[in-house]
RNA sequence: GCCCCCAUCGUCUAGCGGCCUAGGACACCACCCUUUCAAGGUGGCGGCACGGGUUCGAAUCCCGUUGGGGGCGCCA
């Protein structure tokens, strides 16, 4: 195959959804695996959505994702003249006519708003004016072929085809013209995309055909990414914007993996793979036909595996962004040292940055914000609980500062008591950490010092003087 | 209403006529490990939508049924 051209071309919607996000990937797989070239198209021939901003966004999360475009970003805002060119070639080889019809009059005509035009003004010699719209007389007979690497050949009727239009009233063009056009001057011989373009796919090619390019490109229509109801992914209804996921402490790697995984499998039972050797596989022609579930949870688990193989350093750094803007203690009790010595522990443990916060937060809260479920379950119902931090306070007065003999302190206190270490360890647990669930102990305490370890201890067991135990 | 697409465990998938007693992963359950929670280990649960063909042989090929989805805009 000589080296393959293709294009990502997404409408700006202000942000990356993640069905475009793979749509993305999967253009950018097949264009490094074959040695070609991509190219980033925004669609912006509607007024409403060529706003600079809105672009920005798309180009910031395909940074993020490392997925690089060959070229100088294609704006259609800026190309209208070769769409007005291309319509006037049209008109003036008689393939199209003006219509001033209105939704309103096509639907009323038709009894229901989804029929499609029904051609009226196709022989009404209708001319240019300030409500028509240019349409192309679509042929009544015969029939156009996709070609399609997934899904093979598929047959369209041209009966079945309205009349749609190449330009609106504005003098704006639509989509499908403007689509067309820049598929045929840009190059591009490979157009991959969601399934959801498939039915529009005969219009594009009549349109460029008519244009006089009657070379087609090879399609790709990707299956969709649905929803647990299996409908398509929606802005609407959905987490769906990549950079949500991004804010919420995914990493771009984990996100791209993972994204790989829906519709396509690398070879093997390996899930995990480096992007390089994705690409190295990665085949159109492998990828699947049905549509794929996003999975939060599956997504959890890739970031998870990231995560954890990341080398502490990184983490650390990678880290540091959620524990400084908008963490729930003021700024300047951060100690970067302190979250250090206990990132190995939070690292085997959390499937997002955005759950480290609540990893250490115990570390540098003035006072640890006690769960009222934690306290029920780890203090309050426990008979002994009263006695286990007096016990622990008065050996934490005295002994050695280290993982080791404070664990063999605690230990000492649980048996004392006829208790597994376990069970004694949850009333020191929620007393200086406010949850019953977080990093070791021992290394915990050890980090955060006697003095807060026992100040803590101490307000607790005030606390239970106050409302002593009561086992249920 | 019309056009089109799709169909393997709950989910993502492997499978491209015999290697399938259908493999892996997520989720779930149990046990082990254990300093809570994770991680890790072991095991379990669970699927070729249905009906016809074709073939010595079908998850794999063909047809139909059913089910699901997408599209039919002067949005893209």
């Amino acid at each position: 195959m000589t080296a393959p051209r293709v294009r990502f071309a997404p409408s700006p919607t202000g942000f990356l959804h993640v069905g475009s996000a793979r749509v993305a990937l999967f253009n950018w797989m097949f264009a490094r695996h074959h040695g070609g070239t991509m190219a980033l198209r925004i669609e912006d021939t509607d007024p409403a959505r060529s706003r600079d901003e809105l672009v920005e966004g798309i180009e910031r999360t395909l940074h993020w994702l490392a997925l690089d475009w060959d070229g100088e970003v294609v704006r259609q805002s800026r190309r209208l003249h070769l769409y007005r060119e291309a319509a006037a070639q049209l008109s003036a080889e008689g393939l199209t006519y003006w219509c001033d019809c209105t939704r309103e009059t096509v639907i009323a005509r038709a009894g229901t708003p989804t029929a499609g035009y029904d051609g009226w003004c196709r022989d009404r010699g209708l001319s240019l004016g300030p409500d028509t719209a240019l349409r192309l007389r679509t042929p009544d007979e015969g029939e156009t072929v996709v070609h399609d690497v997934i899904r093979g050949e598929v047959h369209f009727d041209h009966a079945s085809l309205e009349d749609f239009v190449l330009v609106r009233a504005d003098t704006t063009p639509t989509f499908l013209l403007a689509n067309a056009v820049d598929d045929a001057e840009m190059g591009i011989t490979h157009v991959v995309r969601g399934e959801d373009l498939l039915a529009s796919t005969p219009k594009a090619l009549l349109v460029r055909r008519a244009l006089g390019h009657l070379d087609d490109p090879v399609f790709a229509h990707l299956p969709l990414l649905v929803d647990e109801q299996r409908r398509k992914l929606s802005k609407r209804r959905h987490a769906v914007a990549v950079e949500e996921y991004r804010e919420k402490g995914y990493l771009p790697e984990a996100m791209r993996n993972y994204l790989a995984l829906l519709g396509w499998a690398p070879s093997g039972d390996r899930e995990i793979v480096p992007i390089e050797e994705m690409v190295a596989e990665f085949e159109l022609e492998a990828v699947n036909k049905s549509p794929a579930f996003f999975d939060r949870q599956k997504l959890d688990h890739i970031n998870a595996e990231y995560l954890r193989a990341l080398p502490v350093a990184t983490f650390v750094r990678e880290s540091l962004p959620w524990l400084m803007d908008d963490a729930p203690w003021p700024p300047e009790n951060l100690d970067p040292a302190a979250f250090e010595a206990v990132a190995p522990l939070v690292q085997a443990r959390v499937r997002t940055l955005g759950e480290v916060p609540q990893m250490v937060d115990f570390l540098f809260l003035d006072e640890p914000n006690v769960e009222e479920d934690a306290w029920e379950k780890g203090v309050a119902r426990v008979p002994a609980a009263a006695a286990v931090l007096d016990d622990a306070i008065a050996a934490f007065e005295r002994c050695h500062w280290d993982p080791v003999a404070l664990h063999d302190a605690t230990l000492a206190v649980a048996e004392a008591h006829g208790l597994k270490l376990a069970k004694a360890q949850a009333p020191i647990r929620v007393a200086v950490t406010g949850r019953t669930v977080g990093p070791p102990l021992f290394e915990s305490l050890n980090v955060l010092g006697r003095e807060r370890t026992l100040e803590r201890l101490r307000a607790a067991r005030d606390r239970l003087a106050v409302e002593p135990s009561s086992p249920r």
